[in-house]
DNA sequence: CGCCTTTGACCAGCGC
DNA sequence: GCGCTGGTCAAAGGCG
């Protein structure tokens, strides 16, 4: 989980930027261009200033040299060109009129520094533009240095997170560990080591080690939910064990064998189409519903233990009811990485929360109260034989939005508030596919039209709700200001790898995350 | 012919 | 131990 956390918030950003609508976050280039920085690849090539290319830009570039000017401007910003077709249209037909805009807009109203100056209005000399462009230099300089105190920000977030993750498996009684664990799983202890050695480690080795581990071992993200998710699947060989294992564990401290990622959302289809290639393998009357339970199973690769259910509420028909399993073993196509990033990273959350005692899932909770702004409640339910999360998509923004289903012996139907709230200290971070974790529920009036969408995709769902709920804007703007400080600007539509399609090897991880660095 | 769905059988967990 | 329930298996049949 640690290893999925960094990637997944800024995976988040990106989502966000891409949900939201273009007028509110996407209307100005240097909104493009700050979080092309943190997405793309190329962001260690730009964070440097100045570069050659940047010094060749002042030595080269003539006032009055458009084609230059272009060039230049491409040499620099290249990785975000693309994506402003608006104002590179003009650069590219060589229009005089090209705006070389000083703003910060962050997109959420934050503007600052001075307005937008276009040539042909100054009627600017050679050493007027070669100061505005130093001076733009040096403001983007300014915002390289602010981008990496966000990433120190981040990523000692990330650190505390490790540590947190840390404590609590370390609160599992040693048998159950060693219990849990079968043969074919010590690299994923392994996995959850290295995190805790990492704490020890500088900012910039945990990014490193982080992105080591994303790389060389894709699973690795995923490997302490394949603890649980997976080897719920493998639920036989626990099973195998004595029965006294579980007995003699207080009744809080069972482990929990499986953790379920819900998704209710309204849709008059059989089954939420959610980028992923399912076959039917059973079909059930389950008790309490008039709607048969539908079993599916990933057949995107052989072997991947994820698994799903799809069900009719029984109160609303028309309310879908999707569960999740397991984690894919296998690259993910584009449409499917969202949804993937979100139940694995819910289950992430659940079983980081539920895996030691009820206390550390207090403590969990209240540690997710500050990452998952939108969360409102934790239910122990005794409706549920196995820790559910449940992302409602139907309900009002002010019911709850999220909740946590668990039932330990005993504790059935007890109640305990979660008073999850936009964290000041962290903003929107870390667990969790935030596309969906952090968005807060829309209207059902904003939602019934996207999710009665046929056919439907609950990431394109999810993502134009995000986009529709203009409180959801107040909220980022909060959010993001509590982290960076500065104003900030969205991004340039990384859509998810939706351009350059799935990642291979590590299909729940952004590649632009793999090239973080705190340096 | 291969893939998928359907559906009854089977198994395990759990409560009484 | 028995029955209920959830979950899975696998044979049979449908479909392109």
């Amino acid at each position: 989980m640690p290893t999925l956390t960094i990637p997944i918030y800024f995976f988040f950003l990106f989502s966000l930027c891409i949900s939201i609508s273009p007028n509110t976050y996407m209307d100005n280039r240097h909104h493009h261009r700050e979080f092309t920085f943190l997405s793309s690849a190329h962001f260690l090539d730009h964070i440097d200033p100045p570069s050659i290319k940047e010094m060749d830009f002042f030595s080269t570039s003539s006032p009055r040299d458009h084609k230059n000017n272009t060039s230049s401007r491409d040499t620099n910003d290249d990785h975000y060109q693309n994506r402003d077709d608006q104002h590179d249209t003009h650069d590219r037909h060589g229009s005089p009129t090209r705006v070389i805009d000083h703003r910060v807009n962050t997109g959420l109203n934050l503007t600052c520094a001075s307005a937008g100056v276009t040539k042909a209005e100054n009627g600017e000399n050679p050493e007027t533009e070669l100061s505005s462009l130093e001076s733009e230099l040096l403001r983007l300089q300014e915002e390289n240095n602010k981008l990496r105190n966000v990433l120190d920000h981040i990523t000692k977030s990330y650190t505390q997170l490790q540590a947190q993750l840390f404590i609590a498996l370390q609160n599992l009684p040693q048998n159950m560990e060693t219990k849990i664990v079968d043969p074919g799983t010590s690299r994923k202890l392994d996995v959850v080591n290295d995190a805790s050695v990492s704490d020890e480690k500088t900012d910039q080795d945990v990014s490193v080690s982080r992105s080591n581990n994303a790389e060389a071992c894709p699973d690795a993200a995923e490997d302490v939910l394949d603890r649980s998710s997976s080897q719920s699947w493998g639920s036989s060989k626990l099973e195998e064990q004595p029965k006294t294992t579980a007995e003699q564990l207080p009744a809080d401290q069972i482990p929990l064998r499986k953790a379920r990622v819900s998704v209710r959302a309204r849709s008059e289809a059989p089954m939420i189409s959610d980028g992923c290639q399912w076959r039917k393998y059973g079909q059930k009357m389950a008790k309490g519903n008039p709607c048969p339970r539908a079993y599916y199973r990933c057949t995107m690769a052989v072997g991947c233990p994820v698994r799903k259910q799809v069900q009719r509420s029984a109160d609303d028909k028309t309310v879908l009811i999707t569960s999740y399993e397991g984690n894919h073993n296998h690259p993910l196509p584009p449409a499917a990485t969202a949804m993937a990033n979100t139940t694995s990273a819910a289950a992430a959350m659940l079983l980081s929360g539920s895996a030691a005692s009820k206390e550390s899932l207090t403590n969990s909770a209240g540690y997710y109260s500050s990452t998952i702004p939108y969360a409102s409640m934790a239910t122990l339910s005794a409706s549920a034989p196995f820790p559910t999360i449940t992302l409602d998509l139907t309900q009002n923004p002010n019911n709850a939005a999220m909740q946590l289903h668990r039932v330990p012996p005993g504790h059935g139907g007890a109640t305990f508030p979660l008073p999850l709230h936009a964290a000041a200290s962290g903003g929107p971070h870390l667990l969790g596919h935030p596309l969906f974790f952090q968005q807060k529920l829309l209207p059902p009036q904003a939602l019934m039209p996207l999710l009665q969408r046929q056919p439907s995709s609950m990431v394109e769902t999810v993502s134009a709700a995000i986009a529709s709920d203009p409180n959801f804007t107040a909220a980022l703007a909060a959010a993001i200001s509590s982290i960076i400080g500065v104003p900030r600007g969205g991004n340039d539509g990384n859509n998810n790898n939706s351009g350059s399609g799935a990642i291979p090897g590590s299909p729940q991880l952004p590649q632009s995350c793999t090239t973080f660095s705190t340096n």
